[in-house]
DNA sequence: TTATAGATTGCCT
DNA sequence: GGCAATCTATAAT
């Protein structure tokens, strides 16, 4: 495979607004064992340092939102309802809190380890995996990180180090074309357009 | 020390 | 569309 440039930590030392924007069609690599699974970005979202009440930041620096306070271009995972991890990556200088929020992803490579990782089974056939069970792999904050084995050991990682076991990459490819709308599962700050998908992408978690 | 809400998912009707 | 599952950081006592 290609080898994909990591994304510079200038890159996050920016609004989260703009992270955000601007991560649609970038790559999460994962490297799992000898494995490597890539897949696109296709949902985000951003959550500002200040004036956002749904921000984990919003209350001031705990041992828990630590590192979006810190450095740009860090992972940011933690464990919610009990079941499920979530992604994130820190924005803004050090010192400044700020984060995106990964939501989806389009599976690109070692897609059967992800179905593996996802506790799926692998409906075989001579067309590999359906669309549907395809999109189902990643469509969801606490999808992706199934798929990718994320879990709060990735946390603090950098995520502009391409030779960590994580990390985020330009492939290349074109600018996609965005969409905005409300940010989902919060109960505050519900009218701020803060979610940003990739128009048409069928891996998105909702349209 | 205890209570509670939570950046979700999957199964049920 | 409704809701239970299941953990834990944080706030309240």
């Amino acid at each position: 495979m290609k080898r994909l440039q990591a994304l510079r930590p200038e890159f996050f030392t920016r609004d989260p607004r703009h992270v955000a924007r601007d991560l649609l069609g970038k790559i999460l690599v994962r490297r799992q064992g000898h494995q490597t699974l890539t897949a696109r970005i296709v949902e985000t979202e951003a959550y500002l340092g200040k004036g956002d009440p749904a921000a984990h930041s919003a209350s001031g620096r705990t041992p828990r939102n630590a590192v979006l306070f810190g450095p740009p271009g860090c992972a940011y995972v933690y464990f919610i309802y009990g079941n499920h991890y979530c992604l994130n990556v820190s924005c803004l200088p050090d010192g400044e809190a700020g984060g995106v929020l990964f939501r989806a992803l389009e599976p690109v490579t070692g897609i059967a380890r992800m179905t593996q990782n996802r506790g799926l089974q692998p409906h075989r056939s001579k067309t590999g995996l359906s669309p549907a069970d395809l999109r189902r792999l990643a469509n969801g904050p606490g999808k992706l990180t199934q798929a990718l084995a994320i879990t709060r050991a990735h946390n603090g990682l950098n995520l502009t180090d391409s030779t960590q076991v994580l990390y985020l990459a330009d492939d290349g490819s074109p600018k996609p074309r965005a969409k905005t709308t409300p940010r989902i599962g919060i109960s505050k700050a519900t009218s701020l357009r803060l979610r940003y998908l990739i128009a048409d992408n069928p891996f998105v978690s909702k349209p």
